[in-house]
RNA sequence: UCCCCGAUAGCUCAAUGGUAGAGCGAGCGGCUGUUAACCGCUAGGUUCUAGGUUCGAGUCCUAGUCGGGGAGCCA
């Protein structure tokens, strides 16, 4: 007897087969006829298996006619080529055993459909959805396809710290990270301990892995970190967690344009992927969760990304005869509406935006000749916004020092970072993309907290 | 954090300031190689919380909580 999956059931290679089954019941009907169907699914694929139970098992009455939405069973039978529509195969049933019971009276998780909010409230059951078995598949899918291509471009997958003792990395507000009893918290005259705290000053979650990816960049060559990542910031939008999933991709002699080159390509990638490899899932966000998914994700894989120095964005704005609520302004940091209209209305492909003005870019992006601009890059796609965020880095010493005291910062905590221009410097650069971002444009999904298994956003950690 | 909208049966939603309803789901019965099955019957309510106005509040007012849309911050 063998044990086989729902994914291998569906398959016509398993007619013929005396097979093992174990799954969740998704719904029963039943036939006076002196049978009951029962769909079966396991979490392996989009669809169910379909079991025909007769009447002449034994437990028929007094289990199989009270199977309900959620039950857990394992069936041992035949596979069968199925003589309905619908399906290839079908399972008829020798032997079926509950595990445990879903009374359908307070299972919240019944055959009609729930909104994702109210899914939401329920996430420990919310897996077992069509939509959020596709997710986690989709999810899954992703996750492999970046590990895979940046192994085979050899890359290092570098694990950089949750906890950092740097708290001015200009990437937003941060978690913060102590032992202290907060009812008791030491103090020296109007200033917190922070000497008796566990690790002797002030400690925070991670908002980038980017500047320790810096450092292995800069020894090993190209480097990618894949983990989570925090931000305490009061962000209440569907496009914004307070925990997310962030690659990081830092590779050394690379210049800006290199650096566009790979993130279009990754893109691209685990676009393909998820095509190739979750054909069922895409299909059921096309029809149930999102009609444009499949045709976007086509084009965006059709489309060269069009690069476009911030300067040009500018003109192109403020000749494009539109209405912005926020009028365009060389030196303004570009809003959703203005990134929108370019992405969207005018270019219709994505876009990548490079070289904008290095008051508004954090110190690490290399200043170009100009003086007045920095080798930044933001990916932006039509329906999501922008997805990827990098640079090319500075690596000249002198200006790079010069950068942190125009922007006021001390330059004492980070003497281990101007380390890396000081000695055997290199040209170089890297960008983060947010997994969760990603996934919104692959699944078609509208709301970032369903595009992860438990989201953590402003008064939410549920679960 | 700011602006707008919402919260009523398990779920999705109705209900001029005057007796809280429907569809779906669920239970029971019927019918059928069924597949978002179909037909009939039944049960199901502290109308988000706390105050207030009123003879009377699901409905009006105030505050709060939670959710949605938009904006900011960004990935």
């Amino acid at each position: 007897m063998e044990r086989i999956s729902v994914a291998q059931a569906r398959k016509e290679e398993s007619i013929g087969k005396e097979v093992q089954l174990q799954g969740w019941v998704r719904t029963r009907r039943d036939s006076k006829g002196g049978f009951s169907f029962l769909e079966l699914n396991d979490g392996t694929c989009q669809g169910n298996v379909q079991i025909l139970a007769e009447a002449t098992l034994p437990n028929y009455e007094t289990d199989v006619k009270k199977l309900g939405t959620g039950a857990s069973v394992t069936v041992t039978g035949l596979v069968k080529q199925s003589p309905a529509k619908g399906q290839a195969t079908e399972v008829q049933a020798k032997n079926v055993t509950v595990h445990g019971w879903a009374d359908a009276e307070t299972y919240p998780i019944q055959k009609k459909g729930a909104t994702m909010e109210f899914l939401r409230t329920v996430s420990h059951l919310r897996p077992r959805t069509n939509t959020f078995g596709a997710v986690a598949r989709v999810r899954n899918c992703a996750s492999r396809s970046i590990h895979d291509f940046f192994q085979e471009r050899d890359f290092l997958y570098l694990h950089t710290p949750i906890i950092t003792a740097s708290d001015c990395e200009g990437a937003g507000e941060l978690f913060k990270v102590t032992t202290f009893d907060l009812d008791k918290v030491p103090r020296q005259g109007p200033q917190i301990d922070f000497h008796s705290d566990f690790f002797s000053k002030p400690a925070f979650l991670t908002v980038s892995g980017q500047l320790q990816a810096e450092i292995f960049a800069c020894a090993l060559g190209k480097v990618y970190t894949f983990g989570p990542t925090f931000r305490a910031e009061n962000s209440n939008t569907p496009r914004h967690l307070a925990e997310f999933w962030m690659v990081e991709p830092e590779m050394a002699f690379y210049d800006l344009n290199d650096n566009m080159t790979l993130a279009e390509a990754f893109i691209k990638r685990i676009i393909q992927d998820a095509l190739a490899r979750c054909p069922d899932d895409m299909k059921f966000f096309q029809e149930r969760i999102d009609k444009e998914v499949l045709s976007r994700l086509e084009h965006i894989l059709k489309s060269e990304f069009l690069r476009l120095p911030y300067t040009e964005a500018i003109e192109v704005l403020l000749q494009s005869g539109e209405q912005f609520e926020f009028p365009v302004k060389w030196g303004i940091d570009l809003q959703t509406e203005h990134e929108r209209y370019l992405t969207e209305k005018k270019f219709q492909r994505p876009v990548i935006l490079f070289d904008y003005p290095r008051a508004i870019k954090p110190f690490y992006m290399r200043v170009n000749d100009d003086g007045k601009t920095v080798r930044a890059m933001d990916v932006l796609v039509p329906g999501v916004g922008e997805i990827i965020g990098g640079s090319q880095r500075e690596e000249r010493l002198d200006v790079l020092e010069q950068n942190m005291k125009d922007k006021g910062m001390s330059l004492e905590p980070y003497q281990w970072y101007l380390d890396l221009r000081r000695f055997g410097t290199v040209p170089h650069s890297g960008f983060g993309l947010g997994l969760e971002r990603v996934l919104l444009f692959l699944t078609g999904m509208a709301n970032i907290r369903d595009v992860i298994p438990f989201p953590r956003t402003p008064g939410n950690a549920e679960f």
